[in-house]
DNA sequence: TATGAATGAGAATTCATTCAT
DNA sequence: TATGAATGAATTCTCATTCAT
């Protein structure tokens, strides 16, 4: 059992230790250069560890990169599971799952690049992933019961795709900062900042919430 | 235009067919592979070209990088005036550029690819170019002439930021794009198909015109 | 001989069979890839045991090559000494042994290339053996009893070192089995096929008889 | 053309020099410690070449190997084209080839020891090489003829298939060479001095024509 | 006896870049 | 302008071996 282990300060043979450590540099260093960019030098280096235990949990680069993939996905739903939206005013649910969104990029800004990395290279790693398949969101179903609720309400249009929906909202906090140095560079106007960041927030609550509202004329 | 150039016997004006052969190469290599997996030999290979041209046109590597991005700004930014917004009815103006944005990210992939290369290495290369901030879209000034005209007309909501409109719009087609590898593989939904592609041009546009259609109740 | 173990439950004594089990999976890897192609790692999987234990039977790499080298050789030795040779006529007693050495070489493969390895290096493992010296064939004498008796009974010619005779026996066989796969791919002509082998035994024994036999004109 | 350079001492850039340097110095470290056990920096540190022009000639290490393979049977072959052995009597014929075989061994060490690499490795090298089948020995014809002369001179035997002989006597030669350390410790005789190796000469030399010669008892 | 984790030196191979011509 | 040869520093990965338990 591995809890029987004593407590002393930083065992040196922990396996799960070792494999967090490495696993942890790893997010770091292919998030800031990319899977072609990143240096397993520094990742072994940043984690304290021989670079062969890098080889010995991971088996290579590439599956180290899959390892990381695996484990951002993992906790983006696992934070989307802490989302309750049933229990609450449709558009309530919207706004929050908008901020939330919003939020979990601006403060998981590796979540971006790592996947934009993957994207790089056509999803390649994860479509050989078995476990990342699984990780398929559930939010899906709840944005559709909350779409449902509000079209039966009244306040929302019907028809609407949650999976388009869940799609475009991702879009556009996604967007907005994964590519915000250079929007910021093409267009002169710097969107890092705190007021700039609200500003998007509004706008993009204003967009969805918009569209949804009832009356349409297109 | 190319045929400016005499025909000559082999090789007429190198110079300049040399420079756009790797330029080329170049984009393809990028594209695929970002800026850290890229090979300057397989870029020179694939030119036809000596590797030692590349670095006689374009300094070294990075130096390449940047004008392939210049290129590729150049060209959506050209495409981009050849668009005439405002000789229409407003909603027209939007279905019109939201197409345009669809259809120019979907026929140009290299695109997407090479900005989120650049966008990996925090816009590095754009900020350092002062013909790339000279490519500022006047699109924006456009965009703001045509939500004008639909505020005034009463079809518009009013207090629409162009830039962030744009900014979403841009955002809606290509996170779709560039994610539909990720996307695909997470939900088990292929979102490459021809259908797919059609259902999400029409989401976008109910989106952005749901959005911006007058009595908003948010 | 192994049944005088216990045949008590699952590892009754481990420290023999896990010996025996690491020399002979590092026998088989020894044969097929050499000294230097061999790896640790592959012996002591395929051993099912831990890398350690084989540090700790056979001290290091060098040293459990040397150990199956000695193994493979006191085996050899061992199945020369069911050989009876003495009591037949000579004729006889040439064929028998030529006929054995063929199938030994033809059964035991890994003799063969583990003796080319060793001779890759200079015999440098087998010169530190003790154990190896005194596995000094005593075939040696029982073919100089053959010759000298088929020398009396007029059937031999007479003066034929017999150490000479034996590694020529040796030579035939081993020559043709060791490069056998060269020899096939250099001269269009497979030569490990069922008639191909026969028409060699066949050959190698009449060299040696027809070298042997009395009336010689050189 | 190539000979209109400069005939300064060492050319720095001479790529057939580079690649001749190469080839010699591979061809030793191969034969010395096998394709395993050699080394590719001790490879292009005796060639006094960049370890990068390695690859750049020929690949990879395995290419290297295949070519100083390659180039070791083409200095045999061209060897054996020297020789000629119609236009004496069969006798001498068979005793000029036993002689050369046995001198070209002798002095080539390292075409025994790259064979037996190659032989360990199944001969995985020259079969996919078109070029080793090329070099398929014309030598075995020649012996054809000569066989067939001393038959019909009625010095030799019949029947007898110079393929087999061509190995037979290549056997002999061989194994007493590539064995003669395992040999030498194994039984005690120093192998390699130069009596013992007068006296191999002539065993074999007896050996293959007693086996020739007419009035068989066999 | 046995084990899984760890190590550091070194292995093959690759890279962007430059030189001589 | 163009080229093939050359370079040295990295880069990924592997190896035999040892440690702590």
């Amino acid at each position: 059992m591995r809890n029987t282990k004593p407590a002393s300060g930083r065992p040196p043979r922990d396996a799960e230790r070792t494999r967090a450590a490495i696993l942890e540099a790893a997010t770091e260093e292919f998030a800031r250069h990319g899977l072609g960019g990143a240096r397993v030098d520094r990742i072994s280096a940043a984690a304290g560890a021989n670079k062969r235990m890098l080889y010995y949990y991971f088996g290579d680069k590439e599956g180290l990169f899959l390892a990381v993939l695996e484990a951002a996905y993992a906790r983006i739903r696992n934070a989307e599971q802490q989302l309750s939206l049933v229990d609450m005013p449709p558009v309530e649910s919207i706004r929050k799952l908008i901020r939330f969104t919003w939020n979990y990029f601006l403060e998981h800004p590796e979540f971006i690049s790592l996947l934009n990395s993957e994207n790089l290279h056509r999803a390649s790693h994860l479509r050989r992933s078995r476990r990342a398949r699984r990780l398929n969101s559930p939010l899906i179903e709840t944005l559709g019961l909350v779409l449902d609720r509000g079209g039966r309400e009244g306040v929302f249009r019907t028809g609407v795709d949650p999976l388009q929906l869940y799609i475009s909202i991702a879009a556009l906090c996604y967007f907005y900062l994964s590519n915000i140095h250079t929007l910021s560079s093409i267009f002169g106007r710097d969107l890092a900042t705190a007021p700039a960041r609200s500003a998007r927030l509004k706008h993009m609550t204003d967009v969805v919430l918009g569209y949804l509202r009832k009356e349409a004329i297109s």
